[in-house]
DNA sequence: AATGAATGAGATTTCATTCAT
DNA sequence: CATGAATGAAATCTCATTCAT
């Protein structure tokens, strides 16, 4: 968890400087506890109660530390956009495919893997989607959104670059079909519990899909 | 409002004798209240006080009508459901465009239209996407989806036919593509309240998808 | 049931003309459904609705038959107390045992058998005793006490004149004990769903109760 | 109020740890309301509002001490279990009479003069009879009958070791109708607000009846 | 700084009773 | 006279937030 954020946070009224204070542990323990807790119930459904419980500090501290209870959504917000860039900018730090079909299809795979991995990020990141009572979970979702065009124009343009991709198009737009592919196969993986075999489906799909968008499906 | 979905909502004890037998117009009253009540807020956060209020009953009217809230938010559910089925089928009667390019066109324009004119329906398709502590909000998406499913295989299909689409994919495949595309351009459309250029944008944007669809994007 | 209780009934405001004129059918059918009510229920928890129903009445007839809830429960209460107390005349007219000790004996059985063959009857008749908000249960409780002790005092006179019981008790006080031993043996009943054998204790205790009564249990 | 109870409570889940720490006057307070409340009312028509403004504490507190209405019945019910355990343990503590008989009659007295000095606690015995939807209740009833009949039996056995008593018979049965003789004893007791001469009459009544059992009603 | 006890607003749900048809 | 729709008072229970220790 980068400690500048929480210093941004307390800026703005967030956080507290009692919670800036605390060992980076205990941060942590109550930015998991509390993603949990909105990434599985609606926010009237998550009880401070429980999430102070999950943490291990008692409700008092959890109101001092954010004061009301939007706070506190806030702050997982904030922290899961943070990990959310960091990780992805780690990752393309490392990636040295040279094609652009490689990169867009290890994307899509390793964003699917993500996701696999961890389940409760994902489970908030859709939920946020549609809390729409507040301002809040708005801005989360424009700006995971935001940096999910960002990657992929990037790949498009690369692609353009080297004859991979039509230079005719806009990399806006092509981007855009690829992030509707990407999250509508999200999606179809969120709805169930899907059975390895399905998952494998899901996979596969993927490929289908990027090889279908190179070729288009003009007759 | 289909007098028949109400027997068997009444059959399977979503709603009651009573609320059957009242007048068809106080009926809808509710079920637009309701509806309204479901698409811009939470489950916990619909108060039946509110909602009885806006449909002018009282609670306990509104309680005998279903005893349960669940019971409301279903029958609002089912009867969207309805709705959209036949506003759809009644469109597909009146669909006379010979090439399937037209269609698929034609499709996404009059989606993100009847959207525009029926917003609170939009919102509360979107809403039960999430809402996911209960079957009953899954059995609704599922529908609607296996509804779109059904409509962009049929023009999917018939391209086939004609050779405007590629005959080695599978159908299934293509639909998905489109309805990720039609999806997400809902998504976007629901993220924003768009300014007026910015609407114009994303129909142009739907037409260029399914341009780039056709022709793929490959260099 | 009596007409002329209702009658009486009629005059006190505890049932209305309505109610009067019913076809006796009916009213036999009211009686007994909310007798089973009010024996398993808690005067709160019967529910009008359910007494309604199971008589195969509305409920708005239900109301105008009564008036009030306590007015049914009054009505169930006066019908039970001449229900036991023409039963009981029957059997003492038909009683034709010489020994008091007998008479006592066979007494003890015919009530326990009678609750047996009408465990309804008991359920309401102990629900009484502590249904206490009302009046009306206190004038239940005592006016069948006073039959029950008016019917052993009988007896006990009858064994003082055959020399069978001391005379120089007074009847009240023993028919005090022998009611209290019986009432003992009902509350041992209710407590239970007796097992048969544990049914068949309790008859053999009756036995040994009244022969110890008899012989006392001084050294 | 003896703690033990408290804690064990606090494990079952009855009372929580919250209620536990309560300084034992505002516990104690608590018991009576509650008790009165429950003594003189069926467990429905007890409200929540009235006991907590009873006790001088807050619904939201009372809540928090004991999570269900439920909940506090069985602790009035626990408590009251203790209560009257100790009160006999510590009167046959201090019982020195050498007869059984004077034991016995003693004990009748004794029993009644503490009913009447303690009303409400009498009540809350005779209601928990025939509350009769909780197991709760049953296990109250059951737990008392066992304790009555303990110290009756060790009555009667010292009688039989004396040879005051009959050898020939079990002294569960003798005990059984001695409770029942006491039992409806307190119910005449309870059935009416009696008069000062029907009180001495009830004790003279007691002392006839004592004496009747042991020389046997028999001519 | 940490705690957790106290509070009370607000939610759903039940159901006797009224009353129009 | 029978019906049952409409009502609203009252009940329990949840839980964010305040605040004393």
């Amino acid at each position: 968890m980068d400690e500048n954020i929480i210093i941004i946070l307390e800026k703005r009224g967030t956080v507290t400087a009692t919670f800036r204070k605390l060992e980076p542990s205990k941060k942590q323990k109550i930015f998991e506890t509390a993603r949990e807790a909105f990434a599985f119930n609606t926010f009237e459904n998550v009880s401070l109660d429980h999430v102070a419980a999950g943490a291990s500090i008692s409700k008092g501290s959890l109101i001092q530390y954010f004061a009301k209870k939007e706070n506190l959504l806030e702050f997982v917000s904030e922290i899961s956009i943070d990990n959310y860039r960091r990780s992805w900018e780690e990752y393309f730090a490392r990636e040295f495919a040279v094609r652009a079909t490689d990169r867009i299809r290890r994307y899509f795979q390793t964003q699917l893997d993500t996701w696999e991995n961890d389940k409760t990020g994902f489970r908030f990141y859709m939920k946020m989607h549609y809390e729409n009572d507040f301002n809040l979970t708005r801005s989360f979702t424009e700006r995971i959104l935001q940096l999910r065009r960002h990657y992929l124009s990037g790949m498009v343009t690369r692609g353009m670059e080297t004859g991979e991709i039509r230079r005719d198009l806009e990399p806006e737009t092509i981007a855009f079909i690829l992030l509707a592919a990407i999250r509508d196969l999200e999606s179809a993986y969120l709805a169930g519990n899907l059975s390895p075999k399905e998952k494998l489906n899901l996979s596969d799909r993927a490929m289908k899909i990027s090889s279908m968008l190179f070729d288009g499906i003009g007759g």
